[in-house]
DNA sequence: AATGAATGAGACTTCATTCAT
DNA sequence: TATGAATGAAGTCTCATTCAT
């Protein structure tokens, strides 16, 4: 799993190596086989729908063949695997940072509700999979996905309670459901957010995260 | 919409009603067959998809066979458009009650918004159905279901934006946004809600209209 | 499981009724579905072996389509099964039938001996798919035939024992070893007997039981 | 057939030997990889059949690649037509070893007929793919296979027509028949012998012998 | 001597739907 | 009103083999 950003881990059979060291020599390196992959079943994915999405749409859309996919990813299973854990890591990373910012509880609450935001739109197509193709995953690859999400969730629910034991935040709702009320939104954001549309992210983040504030008042 | 139960509408082929009126003379009326499949195939979409349940699925679980299907309804899509409408129809029906209701306009939101938690989760099959299957209807009927969806989001947002005109609600955040901010929430509960779990349906809902009602507060 | 001939059993899924009391009206009633698909089957396995005949190429043969075939038997391994059903069905019930004769045990030997000598000639296309492409049989199913086979040389083994102990055959050889040693050259068979050779089956079934009745004498 | 052991005959294209003469030098030599290949396929193909193991597993039980193979053998084909190969000539060389012995012709019927029977024990993962999968072979190969085969068939049955023309043996068989009878028991071998069973391959093969040796009795 | 990415054909199976009865 | 046999297109995946390196 040498780059976090497109590399296949789980599941892929093969050892891919992309341009090894030719960068600097050829200028136009053409993109790799796996990324081209995850590219396209990205954008099928999230167009269509996993099920509407056909193995031969996704090779034909990376203009590869489908012994290529399977040299590299061990199912059309595993390519949505790939896209759940490319978000996932980045969300983690991102709430992590967030969380052990030396600030205020408030501000790092703040921070991370609407960072998520606009990490969200910014990988709306992933954000647009995960939420609507998670049940389409293998059974177990759903219970590992669930466990990862389960992790992201108790981080962001700590700085809820810590806030609350602080009182800064209004202590009357549980943690847990505070939680799920803002990524309720979060995922809501897929059905409903155009790039074309009035609000930019950022001002999409701001509002959100102040009535997430707001509803926290003491 | 002959019955306001479970009748098929649109698509629908057949002139069901059965025995009509035979309810009081026979005590123990076997269900229809029209409604044996709408709750079956109810179950079955909630459970795997959509996608992932076969028309041999649903009627092996309703007991009938694929020519009774065929019957009463026009093809698979038409069973799923049948379940988005029996909830649409609920939801906007009470929406309505307590829009037109004789109170502030507080009290009116607030009621909804607490409502609609406690119906959907009434029906957390349909919910469950509802978000995460959308997209795999056939494109007109997609657009006849995004068009009455869209006439519940205004009704609702227009609560909002009275309130904001006499200015018992803040007006900081677009009334659009704060209904989809809420409705998020309530969209997600298929994802987390358990009836096992800790909280009563109207726990949850007393709880996320006070989430919304404090965010709105000015 | 109507007739016992071709009839599917384990696995197949449609109940299938052949022509229904119209042999008598119609005189040239089409072969039923079914039955062309285990003919078709049946040669090519026999032909080309059992991975190396394809599902398409067996539909081709026998007239019908592929969702013909799923129609009425769960899979190609079905298909297999079913032929070895045939198979043992027809030479376990005319192994009881010399057993349990009212013979000396030498008749009752000598006669199944030769018997199954000619029952496999007659159906030399099944007994060359059973012991080229036992191994190709599903692991469960295979268990199922085998146990069944087990059946059909524990009885056969019993003569030789009754009369091992009667003291009518030489007691030398475990009597385990008898059995597969007669059944081996009966497995053989479908490797040489060619119909148009010297021998009719027969005189083949006599020398064969010749061979064993001398190997046993005291 | 540079080496005895198991070195590739016909099909294969490179030129090996790798490490000749080193054998004193280095005490540990590893197995050389056309070896490695030959013993992983042998292995595979007895426990799958030829057409359910794939390439892919062959080279990865011997722990090499795909390309080594193709370096080593012209094809699948070719590695499968080698372990035929091995075997064929292992048991002709000991057929034409006791027919030519200078003893009565029932002493060496006798003990060809016994050694075979041990010798195709102590290769039963040869035994058993050749029993099952000569028909997997491509036809050209198939025939001169069988061309290898009946050669050893008709050593055989001269030992048995030598014998009913001298009158030691009982002539109401025809001499061909008896082979087929001995090596369908042979044959049989690989379906039912285990290793861990009560009877060692010697006693199987005296059995046998005997067995064989009362049928020709005159 | 050896690698492993890539091919392309073909494998088995599923499925929504139709239609004669 | 209801049956269930039959269709035909499309689905995912496997595999022996080639070839540039």
């Amino acid at each position: 799993m040498p780059t976090p950003e497109a590399a296949p881990r789980s599941g892929a059979r093969g050892q891919h190596g992309a341009a090894r060291g030719t960068a600097a020599q050829r200028p136009a390196a053409p993109v790799p086989v796996p990324q081209r992959l995850m590219a396209a079943a990205t954008r099928l994915f999230s167009e269509r729908g996993y099920d509407r999405t056909s193995v031969q749409e996704i090779v034909e859309a990376a203009g590869v063949t489908k012994g290529a996919l399977y040299h590299y990813f061990g199912s059309k299973d595993d390519l949505l695997h790939e896209i759940y854990g490319r978000l996932l890591r980045l969300q983690q990373d991102r709430l992590d940072g967030y969380a052990d910012a030396d600030e205020p509880v408030e501000a790092r609450l703040r921070r991370a509700a609407a960072d998520v935001v606009v990490t969200t739109i910014d990988n709306l197509d992933d954000a647009r999979i995960f939420f609507r193709s998670m049940h389409q995953l293998s059974p177990e690859k759903q219970k590992q996905v669930r466990a990862e999400r389960r992790r992201y969730h108790e981080r962001f629910r700590d700085l809820v309670a810590e806030g609350q034991r602080r009182g800064v935040f209004n202590a009357a709702t549980p943690p847990d459901l505070v939680v799920d009320y803002h990524f309720g939104s979060v995922h809501h954001l897929s059905t409903w957010y155009r790039p074309d549309g009035r609000l930019s992210p950022q001002e999409v983040a701001e509002h959100l995260a102040d009535l997430l504030m707001r509803a926290l008042r003491p």
